[in-house]
Formats: structure tokens, sequence, C-alpha cells
DNA sequence: AACGCTGTCAACCGCCCTCGG
DNA sequence: GCCGAGGGCGGTTGACAGCGT
């Protein structure tokens, strides 16, 4: 049995908003808040869809939602997030107040990825657009180093950022006395999934509690996320992409060399975009 | 003025995840 | 544990405006 559509198509209106329908909309969430979308085209006998309601809310109506260019401050986060997170435009978009998911996703499509392909012109590296599941993405694994032009690639602090969702970092703390990334051992040795082809893979280890349960297991302690509050794990991923922002990518100089071998797979995209940040 | 090209952006589509019964 | 409803998300589409020829 399928699933039910979420409304009966032929009786919904499509295409632009008219400025009555946005504003029974607005009144309506006004009113009785957000949530129980489906519910609105019943309450209020607009002939839209639940979740058509929903996005004109989310990208349009929304009262705190910023107008206007993106400014080059806004565009330098776009990037820099972009290559620690890929296409997960609505958590790129939790970082820029006023910005919607869609906005950030159309601003990329239309003028940033053009513009950086043209600059790099490095049409045959891997883009993320294609990975289907961005929250679990099959990032191909090249080693710490790559040869391109006849010059040796060396992960800049940029490119150790981009890896931030794979290298895990930490909290600057004593016990681990590594500056703001996790210590190597522990990267390297990470739990593995298996698929049903019995292909073995690095876990990604999507989940705060996955992260926390391996690190107790490996140092014995919880203090290192004891005394830190992460609400969620993307949080925590973004404080420390926040902190090397503030340290201007300073914590990452303490790294040898030793410390870069342990690195784990590499966001192609971040390789691409930000190619002035490699050392070349 | 007419036409075509390009950029922009609102909106839709379909997949996925979560949660409650 | 299973299933369906509800909602979130990223990819894509299509309308429209602006610009150049």
């Amino acid at each position: 049995m399928g699933r039910r559509p979420c409304c009966q198509k032929g009786e919904m209106k499509k295409g632009a908003w008219t400025a009555l329908e946005d504003k029974i909309l607005t009144d309506y969430i006004t009113a009785y808040g957000e949530g129980k979308w489906r519910t609105i085209p019943k309450q209020t006998g607009l002939k839209r869809c639940g979740k058509s309601c929903r996005l004109r809310w989310l990208n349009y109506l929304r009262p705190d939602i910023k107008r206007g260019n993106i400014t080059p401050d806004e565009e330098d986060l776009i990037i820099r997030l972009h290559g620690l997170l890929g296409n997960r435009w609505s958590l790129i978009a939790g970082r820029l107040p006023g910005r919607t998911d869609n906005e950030i996703k159309n601003y990329w499509n239309c003028c940033l990825a053009k513009r950086i392909r043209k600059e790099n012109n490095r049409e045959h590296i891997y883009l993320p657009n294609k990975v289907k599941n961005t929250k679990n993405p099959k990032i191909p694994t090249p080693g710490p180093e790559l040869e391109e032009n006849g010059h040796r690639l060396v992960p800049s602090p940029a490119v150790a950022a981009a890896s931030l969702q794979l290298l895990l970092p930490l909290p600057k703390d004593p016990i681990l006395n590594s500056g703001s990334v996790m210590n190597g051992d522990i990267v390297n040795d990470l739990p593995t999934l298996e698929d049903e082809s019995g292909n073995v893979s690095s876990s990604p280890l999507t989940s705060r509690d996955d992260l926390s349960s391996h690190i107790v297991a490996e140092t014995g302690t919880s203090d290192i996320f004891d005394s830190v509050d992460f609400s969620t794990f993307d949080d925590f991923l973004f404080k420390q992409f926040d902190s090397v922002i503030e340290a201007g990518w300073s914590s990452w100089e303490s790294f040898e060399e030793a410390d870069i071998s342990h690195f784990g797979p590499v966001d192609y995209a971040a390789l691409s975009y930000a190619s002035d940040q490699w050392i070349i």
C-alpha cells in the first residue's frame, strides 16, 4: 500500500501566492502559532497543501526574515560552512540569522558554486551536489596528500576544518592535550560499519551520544563532555568551528605532520572551494 | 521593438526521519 | 516491532526580470 499523499491533487491550488492568501496564513499563524500545517487549509479555507503553507511561512512570511543582498561576511561564512557541512542548507541557514535555507541554497546554486568553480577551474574535483544522503555521505577516501600539477598539496587549516565531521574535534582539554582536535589514535580507532555487501567503512559517528560513548570507552572519563554544554551534536561542531574562526585558524597550527596523517577522509568540496587556503 | 540568453527566486516534488498509536 | 501521519529537507522546476544584440 502506497503512502497517502499529503493532499488531494487537483483540489489544491498551485503556483504563486496571492496577497490575500498571505494575509490569511499570517493571521492564522499569528493567532495560533506554527505547527499542525495540515490543519491550516481546513481551518482557514486556504486551498493550499499544508506543506505549501509551511514553506510559504518559513521562506517568505516569517517576520524575522532578512531581506536584501547577501553581505560579503555572510558569503564568506556560507562558503566556510558549506565546506564544513556540504549541502545541509538548513544547518547553514541556522548560522545566518534571518536567512532561509532556500535562500542560501539558491544563492549557492546561482552564484557561489559557479563562481568558485570558475575561480578554481577544478571541474574534475568531486562536488557533493549529487550525494544523496548528506547526513551520511559516502565521501571518497584519498590520502592526506594529493599530487596536482606537479605540486604537493598539504592540508591547511581550512581543509582540517572541512573534515570536522569526520575528525570529531574536541574542546581544549588537558586529558587529550591536543589543542582543538581529537587525538589521532582515537580517530584511527573509530568503530566501523558494515553494509549489506559486507563492505566495512569508518563510522561517521553522527550523533553526540555515539561520540560520547566512544570517548568514554577510550579515555575512561566523560569529563570532556560534562564540562561543556552542547545541546546538539551540530552545535558541538559549530562551537568548534567558531573557535577555530575566532582564533584565526591558529589553533590548527600546532599540528605536526604526524597529526595530519591522522586526518580522516577529506571533503573534496572544501578542496575546490577553498583552494587559496591550500599550501602548495 | 523583438528576441534570446542568463540570473534569480518562489514554489513544488519526493525522499527521509521521527514519533505516537 | 510495525505502520502511518506529520514534518523537515535537498533537489529541481518554472516564471519572471534584466540585459545584450
